[in-house]
DNA sequence: TTGCTTGCAGAACATTCGTTTGCACATGAG
DNA sequence: CTCATGTGCAAACGAATGTTCTGCAAGCAA
């Protein structure tokens, strides 16, 4: 299945523009910004082009308002401002994970937030958070309060820290992740411990931790 | 001296819903969302109180430009867009920390940056940053490669975890602050690990750590 | 050919929106 | 009292900006 088509030269100048201006500026560009800086001879090819980018999914386009050209990012969110991810749950050991839908987030339910540096969501997409309760991470540098910022899924590489599940011991953990013949290798981060060894089938992979953060003060 | 004149609360109304709109939507309010939401009656009026705001420092107006509204920060920055802190330096045990200058960084300097929530900035304002190097922290449980983002100035409080130069040691530390009476009890985070005493005089405090954030991955 | 789609051009139109002008009312200093 | 200053109001002006209409040309398929 093909998902993206070639996208036109000036159709591409025109997004690169938009994302610069509004890094640039703090608000969007309006049409003639966009005319004056890609050298489009007129603001109708300019509105043409954005209706197009709009039917793509790369943007919206509040009618009948100054600059309202709001970029998407690949999950047809607005792409503005603070990014929040929702803290789903806490893990510690000897308590199940709570279940993340990846699909729906059901909209009633009402969930803690952290903020996070927009970035990291550019980068890695879809992302849950989980408070870390007690000191039973302590090998792996996580401390009781501390958040983990998740990338739900199962393909892991060697040497993530990941969020794994014990079937045998119905414990949750946070360790590094290495896959050595039929045996999976649990590191702690501190390389003051020593590793634990599974085997394969007993370990439950749920996600990949990209960042761990500690507030203080 | 006195700082801050009180601010009319038709003015202090203004300022706030700037801040909502903004975060809300993602691009500054016009004079008359201004106007609607606050329940004047002209847009005159908006407009003479966001000239007063303007000389008092709290934004800007881009001259004829629709949406030309631009809160500043406390430092008069333009306060958009991704959150940077400059990472100053490194901190590991037995060397000096860089003198960071509160007032200017040297304009010609280029330093790393990392991103960070931009709530944070906003709750504690200037801030910087230390790359930790090496695994002298781990009793604090900061491993190598941490960054901690640090509020500078010599105001801590008991249980703030605080960047501390120890002068006999000539070592530069990160642990959790406690005065005892003359003494200074430098307490790692690790529960298991035993604190340490200096006399106060010997402990030159830097800054305190808000926040500490690990990349993985 | 014919018809359809994509893309660009020019011009005009309609609305949004920042700005200005004039006036009124209060308060306080002199 | 007069004068200056801060604040609020109403209306209008004009620049900024989104939108629409008509036309043209090249590519492509039936």
């Amino acid at each position: 299945m093909e998902f993206k088509k070639k996208m036109p030269a000036r159709r591409q100048q025109i997004l690169d523009f938009i994302r610069v201006f509004r890094s640039d500026n703090g608000i969007p560009p309006t049409v003639r910004d966009i005319q004056h800086a890609c050298e489009i001879s007129s603001t109708s090819v300019v509105d043409y082009n954005l209706h197009k980018l709009r039917e793509a999914g790369f943007l919206n386009r509040r009618p009948d308002v100054a600059r309202g050209i709001e970029l998407l990012d690949d999950l047809g969110q607005p792409a503005f401002g603070p990014s929040k991810v929702q803290i789903v749950g806490t893990i510690a050991a000897g308590q199940p994970i709570p279940v993340f839908s990846t699909e729906e987030s059901a909209s009633g339910a009402e969930f803690d937030t952290i903020e996070v540096a927009p970035d990291l969501q550019k980068r890695f997409g879809k992302l849950f958070a989980l408070t870390v309760n007690g000191t039973s991470m302590i090998d792996a540098l996580i401390d009781d309060g501390d958040v983990v910022i998740i990338k739900p899924g199962q393909q892991v590489n060697n040497g993530d820290m990941v969020v794994a599940w014990l079937g045998s011991e119905e414990e949750a953990t946070l360790k590094k992740f290495y896959l050595e013949g039929g045996q999976v290798r649990l590191q702690p981060a501190n390389s003051q411990m020593e590793p634990f060894y599974y085997p394969a089938d007993n370990v439950e992979i749920h996600g990949k931790v990209v960042e761990v953060i500690r507030k203080l003060g």
